[in-house]
Formats: structure tokens, sequence, C-alpha cells
DNA sequence: CGATCAGTTGAGAATGGTCAAATTCGGTGG
DNA sequence: CCACCGAATTTGACCATTCTCAACTGATCG
């Protein structure tokens, strides 16, 4: 039994009972950890055979740029997530990623994660749980951007956040510590800098939300999730679904 | 060997070579076969223990309602399309889905594919790669909604939608038949009605698309692919990964 | 032959974008 | 410690895209 687990083995432990063989076949994983600055690109869009990463420490985002561009942030990347997953199936990737903050990742060969399919089933469908709880947030963004309105969008977003980080154990309900700037928020509310800044202006002057010197402090976290109509279950899993 | 293959089949065995073991796993997916009227709601958000839905012919689509009874369209489903598979491995589904048209679809039970996976690892491999290609469709669509203008999405749309017809044999360079409304196009654009409207017309008058009477005409594809800013070759995929 | 539903069109309003110019803030070198 | 630099944030004025409301057309169907 490890006592220290990576936050990969903790997020897919509550949603499947994993063996000890499971185990080492995940702690083999993370063989090649590395470290990388804030900024650096560790998924380019195009490339052919490129080897995906789990995320252990700081945030990263996922995104694409457009012919013009203008860029669109698809998801950020907490520990314990998978950057650059669908190139272990797919021969070019179809987006970018970058770290956010200095971030440890550790690289893992499209070999890799196939070979441990085939030996380890479970760990198969864990994967496979993973992606699909990554879709959800993709789908839940999606719907963000096309029917919510600027003000509701930034707000169901930093709830969202919030209640990821609340999962992962850093940050409660009065706020979390935030390395994004508002340009990254831009991005991935699909916003201009200065609306975002507006919008942030006038959430805090309603004494919802404050983003600030790199803290979201929730001022009033019940009317924020009126405001944004936000289900603050949509991510929980109460206890492992397969035994 | 079978000489009638389900559109899920050919779909996935462009991706993986699988054994006549597998395919037999695959049949055994098709048996509760049903046919079910345009408009009739498959899939139920907020649902618990809801089945997940094999399409074999005609067309679906799976969206979020909001609370103020707006709706966002996230994908549109074709044959050989999975309805309603994050329902396999969540406890409640996030999401509705409903026919477009009368289709015709297979009951696929969460144990079904759970077992499939612990006996067949390539099917799960093959089922994991269908997932991501949908997670692809998904992100390609918050692109679109985040970053690109009404007219711009409208022929990033027409044109995917049209990519995906092609490969499944449906339609070609010059158009496709289709059988969606406008309020469709505005559900799944983040639009209203009446823009998709002024759009369409904007669109066949300078020459690149009709959308009439339940067809898609690429009146310059080229032109309008340039306006578009896509890329034909996304979901393409050239021979099988896995041998 | 009404009723209904999809599609069309116009006028005015609202949301969010663009451009340009401050201002603040966290370093960094002197 | 202080002056200075670049990046991030903030604000104002004006503009464009898209929405809303409302009315009208045309096809289909019982």
């Amino acid at each position: 039994m490890l006592i220290l687990q990576s936050p990969l083995t903790r997020k897919l432990s509550a949603f499947v009972a994993l063996s000890d063989d499971d185990l080492s076949t995940l702690a083999r994983f993370h063989r090649r950890r590395r470290s990388f600055p804030s900024g650096h690109e560790l998924i380019h869009e195009g490339e052919r055979n490129q080897s995906a990463f789990i995320l252990a420490e700081g945030w990263a985002c996922s995104y694409k740029i457009l012919p013009n561009g203008e860029r669109q942030i698809v998801n950020f990347q907490l520990p314990g997530d998978f950057l650059g997953l669908r190139s272990v199936l797919f021969r070019t990737i179809d987006h970018s990623a970058q770290a956010v903050t200095r971030i440890e990742a550790s690289e893992v060969l499209a070999s890799d994660i196939l070979d441990a399919f085939s030996t380890a089933p479970r760990l198969a469908t864990a994967v496979l749980w993973a992606a699909s709880r990554d879709e959800a947030m993709v789908v839940e963004h999606l719907v963000n951007l096309g029917r919510r309105s600027a003000e509701v969008r930034m707000a169901h977003f930093l709830l969202e956040l919030g209640a990821r980080l609340k999962l992962v154990g850093v940050g409660d309900n009065s706020g979390f510590d935030c390395p994004l700037t508002q340009y990254h928020l831009a991005d991935a509310l699909g916003l201009s800098a200065v609306h975002v800044n507006r919008v942030l202006r006038h959430l805090r002057e309603e004494g919802l939300v404050t983003f600030q010197k790199g803290r979201v402090i929730f001022d009033d976290i019940s009317k924020l999730t009126v405001l944004a109509g936000f289900d603050p279950d949509y991510l929980d899993q109460e206890g492992p679904l397969l035994r």
C-alpha cells in the first residue's frame, strides 16, 4: 500500500477501487517527471506522435489558436489532470497546451497507456472515466459560451473553478488562490480583456466576487450561485462507482 | 465474417483492427434495437442509471436546458454514434438527447459496456477512441462559439457537418440532405433564430452556401472553407492506428 | 379551410468589441 | 532605498454585432 499517492491516483481511486497491480501500473506512468517554467508549451497543435502528460503540480491550460491569431482556451488543468490525452489515440493532436504557472508533469508515452489498457482493464475504465469527466467540463464550458451573458458566464466559471479546487483540497467556499490573468479569463470566456475587466468590476461592486491580486474571494457565494445557475454537485462523486 | 456491418462497427474498424471475438461482443450491443419518432427524448438530464444508445439510423442531438428555458445543443449524432455514453460512467447524466428525425437505435446497458471492457480490451480502446473523437468535435464547437462571428460560425458548422456525413458515405462536396430547422441551428450556434435566418440569407447572397428545403448546397466550397478557416482533414483517419 | 409551424423581414435596443490612454504593481538594477 | 521598466489592469468614448419584439408569408395537414 502506498502512503504518498499522486493526485491522479487519488482522483481515479474516487471512481474505481484499484488493485495493487493497477496501482503499480499507474506508478509507472510517473517515471519521467519533469519541471516546466510558466508559459512553456508542452503540447503543440498539429504535431504527430505527441506524448501526453500527467500534471502533478501547478496549473496548465489547453487551447486552440485561430487563423486570425485569436486564442480560445478550452480548459484549465489542475494537479491529477491529463494533458493531451487525445494525442494517445489520434495521429495528430488537435490542440495545444501550456503551463500557466511553473508546473511539474510526467510525460506519458502513447504506448505506456495502450499497454496498460490491455493488461489492466479496470485502469482502462478509470481512464475513460477521467476522459468523460473532462468532456463533461468542456460541455459545460460550451453551454457557458453559447447561452450565457458575460456576467453570468464569469460567475459560472469562477464557481466551477472553485468547486474543482475544493475537490483537490485547495481552497474552500470562501475563495481560492488563482494565478490567472484577465487575459486568461478573456481567452477562456470568449470575451475581450477589456470587457472581462468591466464584468469583474461589476461583480465586485455588487458584492458577489472579488478577483484581485491572484486571489478569488466569494463575497456572497449563495447569491453568486443563483446568478450563475450553478449546480454545485455536478462534479461530485459520492464514493467509487465500481468496486 | 459479417457481411452487413453496423455503422458503429464500421466506424470502430477504421481505428482498430477488431478480432472476431471483438466483433461478436460488439454485435451483442445491438440486441435491443428500437425505433423512435422524431422529437422523442431518449436521454433525460439528471436521470440516474440512464442507459446509453447506439444510433443506427437517422439524426439525433444532445443538449442542455438552462434555468431560463433556453437550450444549447452540444452536438448532433449520426448513425454509428453513441448517445449518452457518459451515463455509463456517471451516476447521473448531465445532458439530454432527442431524435431529430425518426431514428433507429439500440439500447445499451452500462453493464454491457463495462463487461465488454474487462473481456475485450481492444474494444475498450476503440470506445475510448470514439469518445475522444466526440470530445474533439465538442472542442471544435466550443472554439466556434467562443471566438467566431455568427457568419463564420455558421460556415464552419455546415462544413463540419458535411465532412462528417461524407465520412459516413452520405453527401459529398456538393452538399447534403439536412433535416435540421433554423431553430436547431440557432440552439447549436448560440444565436437567435432570427439572426440565423439573416446569416443564411447573407451566405446565400454571397454565393457560398444555400440552406433551403432540407438541403445544404455548397455553392462555392473553397471560398466557404477559407471564410470558415476550416481544416477539412481534422476528422480524417488514414487507416487503422492499432493493428 | 382554418390552424400551426418554419421561415422572413424591419425597427430599435442591448450587449460586448475596439481603440486609445491612463494607472497600478511587481520586480530589477543602481 | 529609489528610479525605472514592462506587464497587467483600469477607464472612457465610440462602434458593431446580435438580440428582441412584432408582424407577415408560405407550406402542410387534418
